[in-house]
Formats: C-alpha cells, structure tokens, sequence
RNA sequence: GGAGAGGUGUCUGAGUGGUCGAAAGAGCACGCCUGGAAAGUGUGUAUACGCCAAAAGUGUAUCGAGGGUUCGAAUCCCUCCCUCUCCGCCA
C-alpha cells in the first residue's frame, strides 16, 4: 500500500510512475487526495470539540472535590452538547477513513525508474543469458515422460487422492526433492540467510500484510471453518514476522530463508503448457526474504538475484534473467527480476525464480519499520525471491540431463541424492 | 469439545470512576564516578494522526478488539478475539 503522505506530496511523479505500469484507474490518485484533505480536515474539528469537552471534564471533576456541586452542574450541561458533536465526527472520520483505506488499497506499487514500459511478457527485457542449451538426441523425452519411464512422479496417483496438479513423488523422485530442499536451505544458510520454519496456513491478517489480500483471494485456498488461507509461498508467514515491528537498525538486514510447501488455486490455467510439473496446485519452494534499509535495498536485489544465479549455476542449467515491464510486474513489487531455465526437450523457457523489491509497499501495511539514525520510526524496505522453486527445476534437470541410458545427477546434489544417476 | 483464570508500555507488575500515557522495578540509552570495569548515581526511554515551512512545541487517540453507561473509563456493563490451567482426545 502506498502511502497517502507520499501521494498527497508527490502527485504528479505517481501519475506517472503508475501509467509505466499500465495502470487503469489514475483518477483513484485524486480521489485519496481529496478524502486525505477531507481526512485531516474532519480529524482538525473533532481534536478541537474533544479538547474543549476534556477541559471541561477536567473542570468539573476540580469543582466536584471542592463542593462545588451547582457549578459542576452547569458545566455538564454544556458537556452534553459536546458528545453529540463528538460522536457524530467520529463516525464521520472513520468512514472517511475507511473509504480512503479502501481506495488506496486499490493503487499498485510505483515501478522503479529501471523498469521498462510495456504490458505484455513480450516487452519484459532480458538482461541476460547464461549457459548454453544442450543438443538433445533426437528420441529425447519431455520431463513428464521421463518421469514415468523411470518412476519418479505419479500425477494420476495424485488425481485419484487429490485432483489434478498435485503430483505424488516416487522412490529417487521423492529422494530428488529432498535433496534440492536440503541443498537449496544449505546454500542460503552459507549466504547469510538465518532459516525458519513456519505455519503453512496463515490467518487473515497476514493475508492482507503481505498483498494477497484482498486482491487475491482467489489465488488462495481456504478453510473456511477457521477462515484461514493456506500459503502460495513462504514470503506471506516468513514477512509477517515481522507484522507491527520496530527493529532496531542495527538489525537490520534481516534476512531470512524457509522450505515450505506452496498452493496455488491456479483457477483458469489449463492445457498443454501445464502439463506435467510445469504448474501446479502444491510445489515445494525454499523462499529468501530480507528487510533492509531504505538506502540498501537495490544493492540486496542485485545480491538476491547473484544468488539465484548461482544456485543455477552449480546446478549447471542454462538460464537468462529477465527485468520484468511494468504491465507484466506484480501488484505489489517495484523491481522484479525473474529467472528462466532453458528446458530443453520442451524448447521453452520455464521460470524458476522471482525475486522483487517492495520498498515500502508491503512494510506500509505490515507496519514494519525500524529506527533511523534521527531516533525516528521510519517504513523499512522489504524483498523477496524463490531460491528456488522445485518442479520446473526438476522438469529442467530431468529433461537436459537426459542421456541414453539414464538422467545424471548434477555433482552439487549427489552428497544429498546419494545417488549419482536415475536409471 | 467441557470447566475455570486472565489479557496494562521492551519485560515483570501496580492501578476498581477524575490529579492515569499510566506507580515501582528490570532492561536499554546517555552522563557522572573509575586507570578500566563492576557497583553506585543522575537523566531519559510508546505509537499513530493533526496543527506548525520545519524544529521546538502543542492537540487528539490508543491499557486485546468493538460497542455501551457517564460531564469524565485502564477501572463499570455487553459482544467478540486471543492466551493460560485442568479434564477429554491425540502425533
């Protein structure tokens, strides 16, 4: 959520920060001008009526010790008026406040001055490419085929206990799993990163903290007896940690990594590029998250994005880092880089990684801030990134990896595999 | 699921109608003391919003949340949420 101070402050930069991203609404920027002032002004006579009934109440309790009691009984005639008054600004404040909450809920973060116009996937810019794309002989596999020769995922055995996009796991398949998780936690734990272990079911506060809410309910599982969502991913309970928090600042960085897994409702994507683990309905998924200074958090990006890099370099798969436009960039991200494995036998790119800097836009409704150098509460900057999401990892492995007589182990993964090829 | 107890500041904890944004202690920060440290000692130590160009200052709100009684509520009443203890169930 934007601040309204900012907005109020910086109207004409917003306009055109949100029109890079595309966005439909630019008349909502006046409208949270207009209620803020109607805000302030309201909040402006109700502290002065409230003023003047305190005194008064004041009064009377200072006339009522000195016996004063006729006195104190003309006073409190005049107080009556002021509780009508009181009451009625109040109710007439909170409901601005609400319908100013609601319409700046509504406002999308502002991209970062790097990212790129454009509305489409197709304008997204590739910032680069790593590794070459192998040959693959000409019998070769897509991953769900390979899954099946070699018995490593089971997606009807998953239809018939769940429903479609829930995959069951298999012998060395469920032992791959394991394996990228432990390597995935161990390699973010040499980085820095301090794990966690958290709820896979959040309640609805966290929901909101972190954007899902309410603009994407749909996206989520619900248990509706407890009205509780179950996690798309491990930055909404691992980021409302720290919900209404000062840090000091010399906590900060605050970075934090966690495996969960993740569940997507994916309503209304089907077909052939959903096939096999290219999406699905739960993944595994070891998350990063950090919360930095204002000042810091560009340089903590670039940093995220080296380590996904990284990752994907032991695991000797190609990649290319895209920075995504303005009209394909999340609601709630400012910067975001996505990172695409070649998978070779579907001829595709298959995205792997997302990592985005927030700034203040989550911290502003999780009410995350930290102490400045003044003394000062101030919004701290809050980011993000997959390191890494499973499935298509797996779908890469399997698909590039593949040879004649069985699917090699990357060497990284073998101390945590104990098996060096699936054959 | 049944019965009971309770939710106050960073923490412990006092406070049953007015002088309470809230005693006291601990912690923390800064200063004094010291060769240095400990001890001792002094001062400070919530958040949000408004007014103000800004700072200083000042107004308002906040003692789990929401509503009510009252001139006045941390304190009384109602509803909800949460936590703890005991019983039941149980990895």
């Amino acid at each position: 959520m934007l601040q309204v101070s900012y907005i109020r402050e910086n109207r004409e930069h917003v306009l055109e920060r949100l029109a890079v991203k595309n966005f439909k609404q630019p008349e909502l920027v006046d409208e949270v001008i207009k209620l803020d002032e109607q805000r302030r002004q309201t909040q402006n006579t109700l502290d002065g009526i409230s003023a003047e009934s305190n005194a008064a109440a004041k009064q009377i309790g200072e006339l009522m010790r000195t016996g004063k009691k006729e006195e104190a009984e003309a006073i409190k005639s005049k107080s009556n008026t002021y509780k009508e008054d009181i009451k009625k600004l109040s109710e007439q404040l909170s409901s601005i406040e609400q319908e100013l909450q609601q319409k700046t809920v509504l406002l999308p973060n502002l991209p970062h001055v790097s990212v790129p116009k454009g509305s489409t996937p197709e304008e997204n810019e590739v910032v680069l490419e790593h590794g070459a794309r192998p040959e693959l002989p000409a019998n070769a596999l897509p991953h769900w085929e390979l899954a099946a020769k070699y018995n490593l995922i089971d997606f009807e055995l998953g239809v018939k206990i769940t429903g479609a996009g829930f995959p069951v796991y298999k012998g060395k398949g469920a032992k791959l799993q394991r394996a990228l998780i432990a390597f995935f936690l161990d390699e973010a734990e040499k980085a820095g990163y301090d794990e966690r272990m958290v709820p896979h079911v959040v309640n609805e506060a966290s929901g909101f903290g972190t954007g899902q809410l309410p603009d994407k309910e749909g996206q989520m599982y619900h248990v509706g007896v407890d009205n509780l969502y179950l996690i798309p991913t491990a930055e909404v309970p691992i980021t409302n940690l720290y919900r209404d928090v000062i840090l000091k600042a010399d906590e900060l960085p605050v970075q934090n990594c966690g495996y969960t897994p993740c569940f997507r409702r994916e309503a209304g994507s089907y077909g052939a590029h959903v096939r096999g683990l290219n999406r699905l309905h739960q993944f595994d998924k070891v998350e990063l998250v950090q919360v930095t200074h204002p000042d810091q958090s560009y340089e903590v990006l670039e940093q995220m994005s080296a380590h996904v890099q990284g990752l994907l370099q032991k695991l000797g798969l190609p990649y290319r880092v895209l920075r995504l436009c303005g009209g394909d960039m999340s609601f709630t991200a400012a910067l975001t880089y996505d990172m695409e494995t070649w998978s070779a036998a579907q001829q595709r790119w298959l995205e792997v990684s997302s990592v985005s800097n927030f700034e203040t836009f989550q911290s502003n409704r999780l009410k995350l801030r930290f102490r400045n150098s003044e003394g000062k509460t101030q919004l701290a900057h809050t980011l993000n990134g997959s390191a890494l999401a499973l499935p298509r990892i797996v779908a890469t492995l399997l698909e590039n990896n593949q040879t004649e007589t069985g699917i090699k182990i990357p060497e990284v993964l073998v101390p945590y595999t104990k098996f060096e090829w699936i054959d």
